[in-house]
DNA sequence: TACGGACGCATACCAACGGTATGCAATCCA
DNA sequence: TGGATTGCATACCGTTGGTATGCGTCCGTA
């Protein structure tokens, strides 16, 4: 089914292209179409690329005239899996306005893009393996990441405190990998209802304690604004 | 260095064990520990066999009459850099006995040990690539998890309210997750004193939000048992 | 509309790697 | 002191990622 679809498109969309365009945008699609599935169920080792250029029903020689290798068209599948993710949280979070509400929802949300099975394999599990940690985190600088800043940056900006950009990244952080963790226990939990529904309410206590201080007016101790020398 | 230090321990450990047995006992040492540091420096991907074996000073057939092949190499190494992080982590909470005071030292010297540059390779940033996430969950479950689970068992039993033990096991993974996360961030800073310090005040505001809302009375709501039907 | 060049891709090949099969010498046990 | 076993070296194989080369097709241009 998702060959046909695939099939179907080719040499419908982009209009204003030349047949050769045409081409080679459907090829490319058909490369990391096929690589993604063959990653996100066997992993990024145990896929070679025989099978994939088998699977998109092109040889080597094209992966290798769009892509300089196996890495870089896995950058490809990694980039597509993300700004799925990242377009299905915005959308969910679009509406809220006030921003504990808007941590609820990007929460939720957030949880829910984390049990994509592409998401998990191909993001969390093996990408700062496959990509090296470096390229990982640019990566996910201007993807999932950056929800999480902006989320932070409302939340914590709420308070009447105000807190340095790097203060703000270090939650950032904080917070990210706990919500990849977080999504990770839910879709190995054998009832990932239930699991999720705890998760929730995990984090939702957590914010809770967070909000509580910002209401009760308690200083936060920045160690940059801090001195103690 | 090493290489002397492993030279020296030729022979001279395991007294209670027969020329054979101490011969093999060496041979296996010398294969981990030239693997460790090869897959430290390189990563999985990029270290050979070849140079392993050639580091330790042996052939492949050493290798594979000790190991069933280089994942359960990297299996072995795994285990050796957990348990060395998890002793690390144990000793610096002995002391220690009030829950909450607990919790900061256990963040202090988990923060410390996710610094060291093989844990950050081998289980931080391949491990769940290489193992397999299912086999890597299983080998988390008995080291540095465990701590986890133990400092928040300890922390949120505190407060007039009980979890049962998958909420505990949730919020473990929330916070251990969190912690992997930002000792990578501390790692990766060009100034990882300030970084750190940026960490612990974080996750120190974090826990004192916990604490506030426990000193408060606050009532969790576990989904487990609150009904809404 | 003819044509030279560039583009897209297929074919054939290679070196390196993980893994296996086999052999042999040192050690242990009887 | 012999046979059995263990520990390991050597030689080999299939697969894999990557490269070199060649050819057909489409495009811009005059």
């Amino acid at each position: 089914m998702s060959k046909s679809a695939a099939a179907k498109r080719l040499l419908s969309e982009i209009p204003g292209a030349s047949r050769r365009q045409q081409y080679s945008a459907s090829t490319r699609r058909a490369l990391v179409d096929a690589a993604a599935r063959l990653f996100t169920e066997k992993g990024y080792a145990a896929t070679s690329l025989d099978a994939i250029v088998s699977s998109a029903r092109v040889t080597k020689g094209a992966l290798y005239h769009h892509y300089s290798g196996k890495q870089a068209l896995y950058e490809a599948v990694f980039e597509q899996v993300e700004q799925a993710a990242k377009k299905s949280i915005s959308k969910a979070v679009a509406g809220t306005k006030d921003p504990w509400e808007k941590a609820q929802a990007a929460l939720t949300a957030f949880l829910r893009a984390v049990q994509d099975p592409s998401y998990r394999r191909v993001v969390v599990q093996e990408g700062p393996a496959v990509l090296g940690y470096e390229r990982y985190r640019e990566q996910e600088e201007h993807s999932s990441f950056a929800i999480v800043i902006d989320i932070v940056n409302n939340v914590l900006s709420a308070g009447t405190w105000e807190l340095d950009e790097p203060m703000i990244d270090t939650f950032a952080r904080i917070f990210h990998g706990a919500l990849n963790a977080a999504g990770e226990s839910v879709a190995a939990d054998p009832d990932p209802e239930a699991a999720s529904a705890r998760v929730e309410a995990a984090i939702g206590f957590i914010l809770a304690g967070l909000r509580s201080l910002v209401d009760q007016g308690v200083e936060f101790a920045d160690p940059a604004t801090t001195e103690n020398a």
